[in-house]
DNA sequence: TTGTAGGCGTTATCAA
DNA sequence: TTGATAACGCCTACAA
């Protein structure tokens, strides 16, 4: 015999199970709900006659009775220019999103994407309208740029969220973020050890923290290592700034020096410029990234990064998120960065 | 004046916007949702009023009633090895999720991912479970292997579903495929006309229709063409089989060889191989990829490839999937692939 | 054109 | 230990 399921016309419920099993529609609920009033025996055999009829509790009832989605938003930004190809930069947030999906899972939360439209107020009340018509318990943000007065109207207005990559000004606002000092202290020493003397900086869009932030941990270390700073460039993290500025790079290089570009994307577009003029890396200088990007691992020297823990950002904010919607106090974290050494330098 | 919500303690509801506009509960229903019994004048005022009072119908009490969760799942496999790294491989299909979540939008469907283990029987069981406890409405697969007998139970089930990139033996079955022989033919007459005479064929994993499906258009397009066949070997899609594969294939190498792998993936161990020993691409040999990865395109020559259209697979798989929710008929549908040109022949 | 009332399938409260 | 029963907030016949 197989397992016979929806004999019954419309739905099983709660009462098909109950008049089964020859007890209450309450009794199925708590036996199947853990309660602890229902004696082992009556659990155990309501489980059975479930699971033989197929029946499992409708999930929309259950929300309605909680006033509770048990879902969490990913709130991305998404480009129309980019429609019909990928409007939403998906791959650039998929280990953030696989770890989100990878801690809600077992809470029986699920995660899914809301796109959205930056437009002025508008989008604080699409959000708004998100948790107020119970779309979602509370949203995660990724890629805010640093001057978004979004995390103060969504605080105002009672909204559970959690930032990722995006330092608010205000302590109250939850948020997960990455400390650079660590690595870029221990990149100068090991670039010192290699006995690099000048380094070059790309920096990335200084709309966004992580580039203000990153610029500054870089000269502050920098001015603790004995590595002196041949040229600071600018770039807004797509390849062809990367390419630009190997443009100009190197026409100013000496021998021992060796550059640092804000993101991977930006030193793959080194590389191509590189190749193209048959520069050798590292033998005619030296090149480093940022964030361990995996579309980077072709690149050949390996390039020689620094790791974004994203894997590990997206499952803390998922956690903070779910503990600040059941009530609890969360902190906001400050993750370490690991410097990758690799054959790029 | 800002925008007054949230006066009230819990929830806003029909109710109040009912008591507010001087009507019941139901004109409010029927305004909000579009219902044509109800007189432009009062729709206007009603929406006003709930626009003020930040109402928004409460979605749990709508799927509840409709009984539908208005949710899509798009079911992926997630790899325990790979936990706390990304378990899901997200990034592979970051533009297919891109995809189905942007054509889901205007719908008000929202995706997704459900991530499940296979184990035999019990994994058919789980998907039943969702749709019977209402978590989705319908689901999609990506990436299953030939062999499954997944879609049968799950039509025997009566779930509905389509498949991505699985060719299906049984007509009855939705799916999202595609064809391989347009693109094959014009690679070919492109390597003629670059004056190629060998190539060599890596072919993917044997256990997914794809690499069948595609290994088979392969021969039978280049029985058409003037290029010979100089090896066929064995891959399984990572980057480490393109590697092994070039170890043998630069051994066996002759002037006017090229190679064909089955994705772009093991052509970037191609070029690793090809850059550590120093062969020339397209100098010494010519390469060729399948998919288009954007991961790829960090590769120096840039890879000629065979660019799969997965936004539109995406796309069209979910439109057909919630064409079939609906009850409307659904056909298969067979996309064409297109040959990139690039710098690596 | 609008209102009334029953139903959707749970959960949770209060009795028994 | 169990069973009624009232929410939960919306949709939608059916009635007016």
């Amino acid at each position: 015999m197989g397992i016979e399921m929806n004999v019954k016309g419309g739905n099983l419920t709660r009462k098909d199970i109950a008049k089964e099993a020859g007890v209450s529609p309450s009794t199925v609920s708590r036996a199947l709900s853990g309660s602890p009033l229902i004696p082992e025996k009556t659990v155990e055999r309501i489980r059975k006659i479930s699971f033989r009829l197929g029946y499992s509790p409708n999930i929309l009832a259950r929300r309605l009775a909680a006033n509770r989605s048990y879902q969490i938003g990913f709130a991305l930004e998404f480009q129309e220019q980019r429609m019909r190809k990928g409007p939403i930069q998906m791959s650039y947030y998929s280990s953030i999103l696989d770890a989100m999906i990878m801690e809600a899972f077992p809470k029986n939360y699920s995660v899914s994407i809301q796109p959205y439209k930056t437009e002025g107020d508008g989008s604080v009340r699409h959000f708004k309208e998100l948790i107020s018509s119970r779309h979602a318990d509370g949203l995660v943000f990724a890629g805010l740029t640093q001057n978004s007065r979004m995390p103060f109207s969504l605080m105002e207005n009672k909204i559970p969220f959690v930032l990722i990559g995006t330092m608010p000004s205000d302590r109250k606002i939850l948020s997960v973020n990455v400390r650079f000092e660590d690595a870029f202290s221990e990149m100068f020493s090991t670039l010192e050890s290699k006995k690099y003397r000048r380094i070059f900086f790309v920096g990335g869009d200084l709309a966004y923290y992580h580039a203000i932030s990153q610029k500054k941990a870089f000269l502050e270390e920098l001015g603790n290592s004995r590595i002196g700073l041949a040229g600071e460039l600018k770039g807004d993290y797509s390849r062809t700034s990367g390419y630009a500025a190997a443009v100009e790079i190197l026409k100013m290089r000496r021998k021992g020096d060796c550059v640092f570009l804000a993101n991977d994307r930006m030193a793959a577009g080194f590389y191509r410029c590189c190749y193209e003029r048959n520069v050798k890396i590292p033998g005619e200088i030296g090149v480093m990234g940022s964030d361990d990007d995996s579309a980077c691992h072709n690149l050949f020297p390996e390039l020689c990064t620094i790791r974004q823990p994203r894997y590990e950002m997206g499952r803390i904010a998922l956690k903070m998120l779910i503990g600040t919607i059941n009530g609890e106090l969360a902190k906001s974290v400050l993750l370490d960065q690991s410097f990758i050494s690799r054959a790029s330098i």
